[in-house]
DNA sequence: TCTGGGGTCCTTGCCCTG
DNA sequence: TCTGCAGGGCAAGGACCC
């Protein structure tokens, strides 16, 4: 392991909540829940405002309305999401070509790759030019740890939290992970978290103290190895840079349980196109289809097929997932169903026969799209997601409060406006329609449009497309 | 109260092959 | 030809992460 605190993680502070705050001066200060808004959803992310009513990730929004009833409920917006995600892997690429992003809010960065640091003081200053950076270029703030491993720096971050930096020295790490709770550690849930409590052990320190057999003998080979090495503070898995896909899949949790078989089968027909969608525009192909059900008892099961060669062809993969259908029982109803495809290639088994009959290979085939019959928009009719942009001929730039019985409610602001007013439109007012989110920095002169303002990040509303 | 979506990795058991 | 064994591929499920 290394000697100096050179390991970056970067992890930005409640990032799609603080997104929305920051692009809607009103909900600056204000308990602000990012998720799913249907009968199932869940949290994807609530503002600090939010968590003091004790909203967090993964609740289901059901309850996160019975907790904080006040709190401005929208809808996730990726697109945009992701745009100010590239800004901020940008500021972090300019630091280290050795930049592992894990998720569109968090990266561990190798200074000492990039020459950015070498030693505690310029990996601190490294640490503090990037939130300054970070804030300069979005507005937004993140929380920065620095350590001599990849678990350290993530535990530090996670004690940065909200905006702050924290070093943890070589030579500490023992002492201070010692006391931590077990669930401190990455890879400790709550199954694993019940299973070492049970066992008597509650914090790193007991740990380290059952030894490396035990561990073993309670959690398999893998696991027990892993953790042992982890309460020792032992971690040297280095920064990685490239990780190619393993899976790609799409699912989908039905507002209502099916109990339809014939309708379960078009679902899994639409989600295998959709999946073939994706796997297509990754330039990736696959051997092992894999099906997933859950039921009306939120049991979940998987049938998986694997075929002779990679493929991105529909009809072969919309075969394999009507053929794996055929081998579960949805009586009762199911409430998620799932297309996905591993074994990753990024050639296919047509290829490889075209190559050894000699011929050219074709261009890949554009399936037509096909919408279920209930989600087609209802001719005339206009969705407007709450928290999503919109411009008004009049009134100028704003976005969907909320919409309902044939009105839909705006504020208009704009990211450096002060908080604005609400007015009320028909939901099929000419002069109303969706727009693209605004920079939430003030572009500079000479900064194109595409950088600052993402463009196509909102779905557009049914029928204006 | 009632549990998303997109992933990764690991374990276990079965079957086939040499 | 039979048996035992090891190893690999596959299928299914579980845990975990953001």
């Amino acid at each position: 392991m290394r000697t100096a605190p050179t390991i970056l993680h970067l992890d930005m502070d409640a990032f799609f909540a603080s997104v929305e705050q920051a692009s809607k001066p009103s909900l600056r200060g204000k308990a602000v829940v990012v998720g799913g808004l249907g009968p199932r959803g869940v949290v994807a992310t609530a503002s600090y405002e939010a968590r003091v009513f004790g909203v967090h990730s993964a609740m289901p929004m059901a309850q996160a309305r019975r907790l904080a009833p006040n709190a401005a409920y929208l809808v996730p917006r990726f697109g945009l999401y992701r745009s100010i995600s590239e800004q901020v892997m940008g500021l972090l690429r300019a630091l280290s070509p050795l930049v592992e992003p894990l998720s569109l809010d968090e990266a561990f960065v190798d200074l000492e790759a990039g020459g950015a640091a070498w030693d505690e003081r310029s990996a601190r200053l490294a640490g503090v030019r990037l939130r300054a950076d970070i804030r300069a270029v979005t507005g937004l703030t993140g929380s920065v740890g620095l350590a001599a491993s990849k678990m350290l720096a993530k535990i530090a971050s996670e004690q940065a939290k909200p905006d702050g930096l924290v070093v943890i020295e070589p030579g500490t790490e023992r002492a201070l992970l010692g006391p931590m709770s077990v669930r401190t550690l990455p890879g400790v849930g709550p199954a694993t978290g019940d299973h070492l409590r049970r066992a008597g052990i509650h914090t790193v320190d007991e740990l380290a103290e059952a030894g490396e057999d035990e561990l073993v003998r309670l959690l398999g080979k893998a696991h027990g190895h892993a953790l042992y090495a982890m309460a020792l503070a032992r971690d040297d898995r280095p920064v990685v840079a490239e990780r190619e896909a393993k899976s790609v899949s799409v699912e989908d949790t039905y507002d209502v349980d099916i109990h339809d078989r014939t309708r379960v089968g078009l679902e899994v027909q639409r989600l295998a196109d959709r999946c073939v969608r994706r796997l297509r525009g990754a330039g990736l192909s696959g051997r092992t289809i894999v099906l997933k059900v859950r039921r009306y008892d939120f049991s979940t099961l998987t049938r998986s097929e694997t075929l002779r060669g990679p493929t991105d062809d529909p009809a072969v993969i919309r075969e394999a997932a009507a053929r794996l259908l055929d081998s579960v029982d949805t009586t009762g109803g199911v409430r998620l169903l799932g297309v996905g495809v591993s074994g990753l290639a990024d050639y296919t088994q047509e290829d490889l026969f075209a190559q050894a009959a000699g011929e050219r290979v074709a261009g890949p085939v554009e399936e037509p799209e096909v919408t279920p019959v209930d989600e087609r928009p209802v001719p005339g009719e206009r969705r407007w997601p709450a928290g999503h942009d919109v411009r008004h001929a009049v009134y100028g730039h704003g976005w969907v409060q909320g919409s309902g019985l044939g009105r839909v409610t705006v504020r208009f602001e704009t990211p450096g406006s002060e908080p604005g007013r609400v007015r009320t439109f028909k939901i099929d007012d000419p002069e109303l329609e969706p727009a693209d989110p605004l920079p939430l920095v003030p572009r500079r002169p000479g900064e194109s449009s595409a950088e600052a303002a993402p463009a196509g990040s909102v779905d557009l509303p049914s029928g204006s497309a």
